[in-house]
DNA sequence: TCTGGGGTCCTTCCGCCA
DNA sequence: TCTGTGGCGGAAGGACCC
């Protein structure tokens, strides 16, 4: 009987980690990725470099991620930089540079195809991995019926060491639920191995948070109706679970209770829609700083058609999207008769949407999108 | 001193049309 | 002609994820 074996793998703190194959001295250190592209390290006359850190951090901006003992200090993704700075305020500061993490990115997936082909991208530091006709799987070992597995994901975990000197954890399972839940339970450098008898005593203790698809709302609300663990989520019928959170979002929770996902594995993909926003130093006022928000829509607009070229794709539906100082965020779209990918087109179209939106309050954030995408 | 940027998918509402 | 119904595309917002 063949078995389904899916693993997620999840890259150790990569951007961190990419950044510390550069700068070795770090290792061991807390450092946080983040912030604007000042904070670049600076080479000293004795050949040593001189890093910025958290201490005196001003303006906006939150960690995109953290070395291990940097978050031993309490600090993670998505806290802002300042708050940051107070807990952390020793903590190196790095800039965030996305062309080398995509260079690794390539790298640690190249690496893996090489064991297993079937792969499902899950963003720049992530994948699943389909390993049920990966040979050598299905194989016992002595009495483990899951010793071939476990040796193939071993082999993947070497693979990726050798090919970039970064670490992974993996998870393995019957599905893609529970793999992606697996693969933080032994994190940074772990390999779990679970099968469906499992869930009971590994899955089920856990908080309902940690299941991909429940966010910080649903786990609120969950919370609110005295459920905190997978396990007293599994002990809810389904019809009460539809009655609270609605015949599909209710399924879903029950079936991901109990463990089940039959979601197949998505090889390939195309982009559904591109977009650049940006948030301002200071909000700025619609009329007292006009000069400064057109400037900055023409820019959004001419990186987005550039995206848009280089990639070659153009867009028939044009939005954009507008933060307000109370943080509360808008979107206006507008679809036109044929797809456009130059900056003038998306520039109009923005215009008109601009035009639908009462903006009395000031503005932290702007933002341009294309979707609709089609291929030129 | 709150809260980045780039995405996907889902729900709801509305107008239009058969 | 009136009313209802259902499909569909577009628009807006929200939840979630990396």
């Amino acid at each position: 009987m063949r078995r389904r074996w899916i693993a997620h793998l999840d890259m150790d703190a990569f951007y961190a980690s990419v950044e510390l194959l550069r700068y070795p001295e770090l290792v061991g250190q807390p450092v946080v990725i983040g912030g604007g592209r000042r904070h670049q390290p600076v080479p000293q006359a004795d050949g040593t470099r001189r890093f910025s850190t958290l201490a005196g951090y001003t303006g906006r901006g939150v960690i995109t991620t953290a070395t291990y003992p940097a978050r031993d200090l309490g600090v993670h993704s998505g806290m802002g930089l300042m708050k940051a700075a107070a807990l952390a305020p020793q903590a190196v500061l790095l800039p965030v540079d996305f062309e080398q993490y995509r260079l690794y990115s390539r790298r640690f997936k190249a690496a893996v195809a090489e064991v297993a082909p079937v792969i499902e991208n899950r963003g720049i530091d992530e994948i699943y991995i389909d390993l049920t006709d990966v040979p050598g799987a299905q194989d016992a070992v002595g009495h483990d019926g899951t010793g071939g597995v476990r040796a193939v994901a071993q082999e993947i975990r070497n693979t990726v060491k050798a090919a970039t000197g970064l670490t992974c954890s993996i998870g393995v399972t019957p599905n893609k639920l529970l793999a992606k839940v697996a693969s933080e339970l032994d994190k940074p450098d772990g390999l779990t191995v679970l099968t469906a008898q499992d869930i009971p005593s590994r899955i089920w203790p856990l908080q309902v948070r940690r299941i991909n698809g429940i966010g910080p709302k649903a786990g609120d609300r969950l919370h609110k109706l005295g459920i905190r663990t997978v396990g007293q989520l599994a002990a809810h019928p389904l019809a009460w679970l539809q009655e609270h959170f609605g015949k599909s979002y209710g399924r879903w929770l029950h079936n991901a209770s109990h463990g089940q996902d039959d979601s197949p594995l998505v090889t390939h993909s195309e982009p559904v829609s591109m977009s650049r926003e940006t948030t301002f130093e200071r909000d700025l006022h619609a009329v007292r700083d006009r000069a400064a928000l057109t400037g900055i829509l023409d820019e959004l607009v001419a990186e987005l058609a550039t995206d848009l070229q280089r990639k070659g794709y153009a867009g028939r539906t044009i939005g954009i999207k507008l933060r307000f100082d109370d943080f509360k965020t808008v979107t206006r779209d507008l679809t036109l008769p044929e797809p456009v990918s130059d900056a003038a087109a998306i520039r109009r179209a923005a215009g008109r949407c601009l035009t639908r939106v009462d903006l009395a309050r000031r503005l932290r954030l702007l933002g341009v999108r294309a979707a609709g995408l089609v291929r030129l």
